[in-house]
DNA sequence: GATTAAGTGTACGAAGCGTTCAGTTAAAAG
DNA sequence: CTTTTAACTGAACGCTTCGTACACTTAATC
C-alpha cells in the first residue's frame, strides 16, 4: 500500500543536511544556527523541527551522511608500516578544516550525552574496529606479542593523537607521529 | 597613596568565585548562568561583568581558585612505581565528580580558545611538567632509556587516558591503568 | 471532492548574554 | 561636614537563539 498524503521531497531533506554541514565546516557548532541552515537549504525552520527534535540532531545527521571515510586500512606487509600510515594519514585529517570538526564535535558531546553517544557509535567504533583489524594482523603474524590486548592497542596509539588535538593543543607533525607510533609499537611487540 | 573611594569588598569577589564553582561542580558548564551566580554570591549581576568580561572568565577564574593539586608526585624509588601510582590517582580523580569538571572545560575549550588557552596554562602544563620531572628521574637512574623525549613520554601516558575519558567514554578501572602505564614503560624503557 | 501528510511564514514565549541607567554606599581628601 | 571617588545595587532593556503554535498551501492517494 503506497503511502497517502503529499510525498516527502527528497531535495528538503538532503538540502537540509547539506546546508548544515556546510555552515559547520564555515562557522563551527557554535556558529551554526537552526535559522541559518533554514535559510541556506531554502526551507523553513519548522520543516527542520518536524524531522529533527533539536539543533544537535540536525548538525550531528550532517556531519555523518557527508563525512566520508578517508582513511583506507593500508596493508603493506608489515604491521610497523601500516600503522605509521594509518596514524600519519590520521593525524593530517585531524588537523584539516574538517577535522577540526571532530574536535568541535567531541567537544560538544562533553555538555551534551546524545552527541557524544551518537559520535561514538558512527564514528569512534567502526574506526577502532578497522585499527583492531589491523593490530590483529600484526599479532597473527607474530610482528606483536601474542596475547596483545587489541582495544588497549588502539588506546595507545589514538590516545596520543587526540590528547594533542584536544588537550595540549600542540602540533602535530609527521615526525611526532612516527616518535608516538614507534615508541607505542616497542611496547606492543 | 592609599586609594579613594569606597574600597573593594573582599567577600564578593570571593563568594562569587564560590559560587561559580559550586554551580559548576553541581550543574555542569552550561546550566551554570551570571544571574544564578549572582544569586547563589549573594551580590549583583553588574558586578560580576565590572570584574570579569564574560561568563567563561568567571567560570574559569572559579574553577582555579578552588581546584586543588590532589596529585602530589610520588617518589617510591622506581619509575615504573611512580608511575602506576600517579596514573592510578589521575584516573580515579577523573572519573570523580570534580574530575568530571575537567572533560567539560575541555570541551567549552573547543569551541572557546580562551577557555582552553587559559586552561592549558594554568592546569595542563604544570601537570605535564610534574610528571616530566617524574620521567626524568628514571632517565636518571636507567630505568629508562637515556635519549627519552620527556614531553613525548608525558604524551603516551596521559593521551590513553584522557583518550578514553573525553572519546572513547569507556570506562577506567585501575586494571586497565596498569595495563596501559606497563605497556607504555615497556615502549619508553 | 475528501483525506492525508509535507511544507511554509509569521509570530511568539522562554532563556541567557551582556549593557544601560539612575541610584546608594563606603571610604579618603579638603 | 562636604566633596570626591569608586564599589555596588536593582530593574529594565536589546539582542540572539532555541523550540513551538497557528493558520495556512501544496501534492499526492482514495
Amino acid at each position: 500500500m503506497p503511502k497517502r498524503g503529499r510525498p516527502r521531497n527528497p531535495i528538503t531533506q538532503k538540502s537540509i543536511l547539506t546546508a548544515s554541514y556546510e555552515l559547520l565546516l564555515e562557522k563551527g557548532f557554535d556558529d551554526v544556527t537552526v535559522e541559518k541552515i533554514a535559510e541556506r537549504a531554502g526551507v523553513s525552520k519548522v520543516t527542520i523541527y518536524k524531522w529533527w527534535p533539536n539543533k544537535a540532531a540536525v548538525v550531528m545527521d550532517g556531519f555523518f551522511s557527508a563525512a566520508k571515510d578517508r582513511l583506507p586500512i593500508p596493508e603493506t606487509g608489515t604491521v610497523l608500516e601500516d600503522l605509521l600510515i594509518h596514524a600519519t594519514n590520521l593525524s593530517r585529517f585531524m588537523t584539516s578544516p574538517e577535522g577540526k570538526i571532530i574536535a568541535a564535535l567531541i567537544g560538544q558531546g562533553q555538555l551534551d550525552s546524545a552527541i557524544i553517544e551518537a559520535f561514538r557509535t558512527h564514528y569512534i567504533h567502526p574506526r577502532r574496529a578497522e585499527a583492531m583489524l589491523l593490530l590483529n594482523r600484526g599479532v597473527q603474524r607474530g610482528e606483536l606479542k601474542g596475547n596483545l590486548d587489541l582495544a588497549l592497542g588502539v588506546d595507545l596509539l589514538y590516545g596520543p593523537l587526540f590528547y594533542r588535538m584536544l588537550v595540549t593543543g600542540e602540533s602535530l607533525n609527521d615526525h611526532h607521529v612516527k616518535q608516538i607510533i614507534v615508541t607505542v609499537f616497542n611496547g606492543l611487540k
